[in-house]
DNA sequence: ACCTGAACACCGTTCAAGT
DNA sequence: ACCTGAACACCGTTCAAGT
């Protein structure tokens, strides 16, 4: 199968080349959310970036038609990595384990990014890009979970979008108690779905 | 013990009672917050407020001072129902089914009002009262795990603190899903809690 | 084509002036 | 004591004018 690999600094919606210009003003822009969200601001005023980046606030309109745009572009890159460890893990060789540790890099890539765990709570995508992350995504963990009932190691009625739901009630949880209690939570979801 | 029983309709801060006029355009504030919230409006703009309850923006900040003590304050109600909730629960006869039924509805309180959610996703209490009904809540999840612990129905390393957090977590994840999936999620957390 | 930034509407927050 | 609302700073969003 052929899932599209979206990078960060892909165009909004069409598939040409954007101009060495227009790539360069993209990069500072994203580079300015990233240092907001990092300097802990999950606001992303657009004026604020425009001014950061150097560009005019329309020009931050135009890649990004809505702040839900931005963060897809910024969470883009990390979600391709945890799509690859899903489609790894349905490939691994013990199904159990590989859901547990598909479980724990999901967990860390949210922790690691709010924009991500922005963006997997949210229904509906806004950009193309973060619609195929998303089917992709869903693909892998069928596939995954096909194996592990198929194993009897879940629960049978659980699905790809429960496990997706699942990810971010994990990773609310834990951003409400504090890292320490990250490794337990997971436990604790993990014996829930267990068969 | 004596657990404090905050009211949605006390003071901000003394015991003293407001003057009438006062209580009354207290009420009309919130009457006006709940409005918006219950339209589906998340941000809960004070001036907005301000003008839907016909009175000026200095008067919301009088009796709220940030934004989370107003949340607070439209949360006070449906906090100290869950708090009453986990105080029967943890004197109900069959631990095991208290601990279920609390969950089912701390759920229900979440979805039904989203201030709730908000206040007890917050690290730390902005009014005195919503601290006392932390305080309630954390003894009353304590007596019941205690009891839960001594009959065998819970993992003995599960504290009050961890079952909030998963409340949260839960609340999140239906949210995330959809209504649909509320009775199951729960199942899995509590199959996940188990000993 | 793409970028700029003024302009307008709106919200947060404060505080001098009113009762 | 309590309330009012003007005032200032800031952000969202659009769009006419520039290159």
């Amino acid at each position: 199968m052929d899932y599209p690999r979206a990078v960060s600094t892909d165009p909004p919606t069409n598939a040409e080349p954007l101009r060495a210009d227009s790539a360069r003003v993209r990069a500072r822009m994203l580079r300015a959310a990233r240092e907001r969200l990092a300097a802990g601001d999950t606001e992303l005023p657009m004026n604020a970036i425009a001014k950061a980046a150097g560009v005019g606030v329309g020009t931050v309109y135009r890649h990004f038609p809505s702040r839900q745009a931005l963060l897809e572009a910024l969470a883009a890159e990390r979600f391709t990595h945890l799509v690859d460890a899903a489609e790894q893990a349905a490939a691994g060789p013990d199904i159990a384990t590989e859901l547990a540790r598909l479980l724990r890099t999901a967990l860390d890539h949210q922790l690691g990014d709010p924009a991500l765990a922005a963006v997997l709570a949210e229904p509906e995508a806004a950009r193309p890009e973060t619609r195929a992350l998303g089917q992709a995504l869903t693909t892998a963990v069928d596939r995954l979970l096909h194996r592990a009932r198929a194993a009897g190691a879940i629960r049978p009625e659980i699905t790809a979008d429960d496990v997706r739901a699942l990810f971010c009630g994990l990773q609310h949880a834990v951003t409400v108690s504090g890292d320490a209690d990250r490794d337990r939570y997971v436990g604790i979801l993990l014996r829930g779905l267990r068969a």
